[in-house]
DNA sequence: GCTGGCACTCGTCATTATGGAGTGCCAGCG
DNA sequence: CGCTGGCACTCCATAATGACGAGTGCCAGC
């Protein structure tokens, strides 16, 4: 019927389809009396039998061991994930409840922790948020301001509600109306403009030893460009409701509890996780081993990138296990996305 | 010999000493024989348990179930802890290494997490510090800019590694040049002045109706106590290494290990525990349900104040399970704290 | 007051028995 | 040819059993 799927018939996939539901509902190895009964096709637990060794040689299902029920395989969740399910259309009031709580007045951290709690909390799963990058923010102004001999505060205003400062270690002292000339003339020339933009700008004034640049300018390029290159601060990503996974079965051996949690809170390989699911197009789900990250084995992974003028600027996403109600999930964190992205955007 | 222990022996204690540094040591309950080899004591395994019955009548001691060896009750840590510990001097190259992580440029937030990691890290424990507390930490310096028309950015320099920035949301637009004034004003009023007597002076200033002040310095006045009241920021401790815990049996069942997590999340409960400790004088240690908090009750908590300038300005500690190696790890909490307030201290 | 001895209590661990759920296969039916 | 009922078989879960060892409490004797 399909080119993907040659030779498995309908009836396979409807007791493939039936099969996921059941074990994601009931968290048990499903066996063939059982989906006799609750298919919907009417079939004997004979023949059942014989369609579920199909799925089993096609590694879509599997049994834990002889005599037990069959549960879906990766490849089985896979499939059912992306021809089967029937997602659950999001009821109107809980989108409303995210609309209020993530478009009231937030500067950009808030706005992550905000959405990665409601996230967990609606999904019960664990929920997580990039911050919002901002290569693509234009800078509003630049002030610096003395601190000391060796330091100089910078202060990078790049929406009325998002402001970073960072402090400079400085050669020489500066006095305060030689900051006051370096920042006038900064805001001349950059204000408006999206910080990558002015990143490159000031590398090629760097580099270039243009005749019309004084010292004052100079000044002003090297420390607008300390000031952009400082350590973006460590946090990349915001989770919420971590403990909610410790509520599966299936998750909650100390073992595997552990691997997870020390992931979650190395970071790095989330992270490495999330900066695929930039690229990727729109929503994508990680199953099992797909991650390619052992901690994650036992979980499923579900992001959707969210966008600031048509630009992806960060990704969110839920962690929970592979036997996830992903027709509930997904459409949440679909929807998550994109009032993150409404509530990202500048209105005023 | 001492009005608090006025019927228990000398070699009680001892063997109360050494039945607690064993079953720190090992986790197993003790029993007579392996105390009549290790306590250093000469007696036979039948004296030991005609101390270990009196012992246990006391409530320092009890057996999990007949025929276990004994456990120290939380009187009997109690006891081990306040009178019969003999606390194991700290190696300098420790000392040495912590100094050097914690003594180097580091804003207020970014030294908080690493003496967190630090303690987490040197004790295999969960490692806790809270954020020093800005009050008597002196105001260097304010400035205003405008954002737009309804919001004003204030920057509050405390010191010139400590900077913090607050958006004002304000009634009407205000011009550069007010919010220069303002800040001249202010800057002259009150910088150098430490934060608590200014917002008291702020206060004062608010009430009064005094004739000489113009409309400027009302501006000014008002502005700069709505930076000042702007709620703190959440975060008011910094956890590390909680996942430590997971390595202990004790602790290693789903139902407590999602109780302490969870507990750890909603921070309240632990932050109520912190308070008590900025008044307790020096080093407190709150074991198993001492604490109060059910979640904490297979837990013992070591905190220690740190302070600058003589005034405590935040606490620090450890979290682990009450069989702690608490001969090693108050040593090590103790000397964080005291590095922690060196660290904060103003040098230059 | 200390000690060795003795009976007793429990928890742990491995073994065994039992029941139930589910499978695979086969023969028969439409 | 596809579906079905029947049947033997496998394997897990659970409980029951017994041996073992660690540890206790108590007592009589030194």
């Amino acid at each position: 019927m399909n080119a993907n799927k040659p030779d498995i018939s309908e009836r396979a996939l409807q007791l493939l389809k039936a099969l996921t539901e059941r074990y994601i509902r009931e968290g048990q190895p499903v066996g063939s009396r059982t989906l006799s009964r609750e298919s919907g096709l009417n079939f004997s637990p004979a023949t059942i039998r014989n369609v579920m060794a199909d799925l089993e040689d096609l590694g879509l299902i599997r049994s834990p061991h002889t005599s037990a029920g069959r549960i879906p395989t990766v490849q089985g969740y896979r499939m059912f994930v992306d021809t089967l399910l029937t997602v659950k259309p999001l009821d109107e009031s809980t989108v409303d409840r995210m609309r209020t709580e993530l478009d009231t007045d937030h500067d950009s951290k808030s706005l992550v922790t905000t959405a990665s709690s409601l996230l967990s909390g609606i999904t019960h799963l664990a929920g997580i948020v990039t911050l919002p990058r901002r290569e693509h923010a234009s800078l509003k102004r630049v002030e610096f301001l003395p601190l000391s001999e060796h330091r100089v505060l910078a202060v990078l205003v790049i929406s009325d509600r998002e402001v970073q400062n960072r402090i400079l270690n400085v050669e020489r002292p500066y006095t305060a109306s030689e900051l006051q000339q370096a920042s006038n003339y900064l805001n001349a020339q950059f204000a408006g403009r999206n910080l990558e933009e002015v990143r490159r700008s000031l590398i090629r004034d760097m580099k270039s030893d243009r005749a019309d640049m004084d010292r004052m300018m100079r000044t002003a390029v090297e420390m607008a460009d300390s000031a952009l290159n400082a350590a973006e601060e460590g946090d990349d990503f915001v989770m919420a409701g971590e403990t909610n996974l410790m509520e599966f079965e299936e998750l909650c051996n100390p073992a595997t509890l552990r691997q997870l949690f020390e992931g979650f809170n190395r970071k790095r390989d989330i992270l490495h996780l999330l900066d695929q699911c930039v690229n990727g197009a729109g929503m994508q789900i990680f199953i099992g081993e797909e991650s390619g990250y052992q901690m994650l084995d036992e979980c499923s992974v579900v992001t959707a990138p969210y966008t600031v003028d048509g630009r992806v600027v960060g990704v969110l996403g839920v962690i929970g296990p592979t036997r996830m109600a992903y027709e509930r999930v997904i459409p949440i964190v679909d929807a998550t996305a994109r009032i993150m992205g409404a509530a990202l955007n500048p209105r005023e």
